[in-house]
DNA sequence: TATAGAATTTATAATGATTCTAAAGTAAGA
DNA sequence: TCTTACTTTAGAATCATTATAAATTCTATA
């Protein structure tokens, strides 16, 4: 975790930017909710717990921040309110997501499915792909009786 | 144009709805720019070209409506309005979508290209796939300088 | 240490997209 | 025609997000 916040300083740092302890009690709210999907609100209120003397503009200002410096991730489930998800350490691409139409759930796929994908896209389409979104609405494996997937949050293979 | 109407029309009637004028306008501008990705405003505005009276409540009562008919997509390019796209007749899935990040301009993928994506899903998450949202976000041809793809919106292979 | 200047935060107001509400309008059946 | 349910309108309300102005904090330098 101070590993974690020590290179995020040093990644503000480097744009000129400072780890004010707003910003640093948001990034650690973020840390310590990483499989989460947090809204800005969300955000907010658990940050007030622990510096209630901070405001609702400073935490949008900062994850705004966070996003500019692909730190966050920024994601609409298209339920009127902006998401913000840590990005993995190294990992360069936006993992993707399975979103349980019964109940709710988020669930999320570190690896990254869409090699072959993308290379159809860049050929074919003459597009080139700097990033992606993939979102999966259906039926999780709670809601259906599957049984759990072997490993549901693999820990680093994106 | 008048059979997919008339087929919308029916669509809307299997639920007891009705196609007023209200909502046969609203369809039609939908028709006329297939190819855009408008916003409900944008939706309003050119309704209003042919039918002044109509109110903005309306328009997103009838997009509403649509997007749960599934004759509309509503989707959302994280610029903080949502957008409706029409379904091609037929298609069980949502199309893909480029979206330039130099121009901002969106471009339309109908063929799925997600089909063993999906499969394995469905196997290694227990995940039963309903739907998808797929965006790419890079630098399209115009941009880039590269030719024009072949085929930059194939009619229905989707 | 004092001080100027820049960056940051706070509190609050403003904005803008979307939804709600109440009243009026419309269509269909008895 | 009367009744009932559905739909639309206009405008108010809501809610997420952004902008603003004043206060605070930090940094560098004298």
């Amino acid at each position: 975790m101070e590993q974690r916040i020590e290179r995020i300083k040093k990644q503000l740092h480097s744009q000129s930017y400072k780890l004010t302890p707003q910003r640093e009690a948001t990034v650690r709210v973020l840390l310590e909710h990483e499989e989460d999907h947090l809204s800005a609100e969300d955000v907010y209120m658990l940050v007030k717990e622990k510096s209630p003397e901070i405001g609702l503009a400073t935490v949008y200002r900062t994850l705004e921040l966070l996003t500019e410096l692909k730190v966050v991730d920024k994601i609409n489930f298209g339920d009127g309110v902006s998401r913000y998800d840590l990005r993995k350490e190294g990992a360069t691409h936006f993992h993707h997501h399975l979103v349980c139409i019964d109940c709710g759930s988020v669930d999320e796929i570190q690896e990254d499915l869409l090699g072959e994908v993308e290379a159809v896209v860049e050929q074919r389409w003459n597009f080139i792909v700097k990033d992606h979104r993939l979102t999966f609405h259906g039926i999780c494996h709670r809601c259906s009786g599957k049984e759990k997937p072997e490993k549901e949050n693999p820990e680093n293979n994106g």
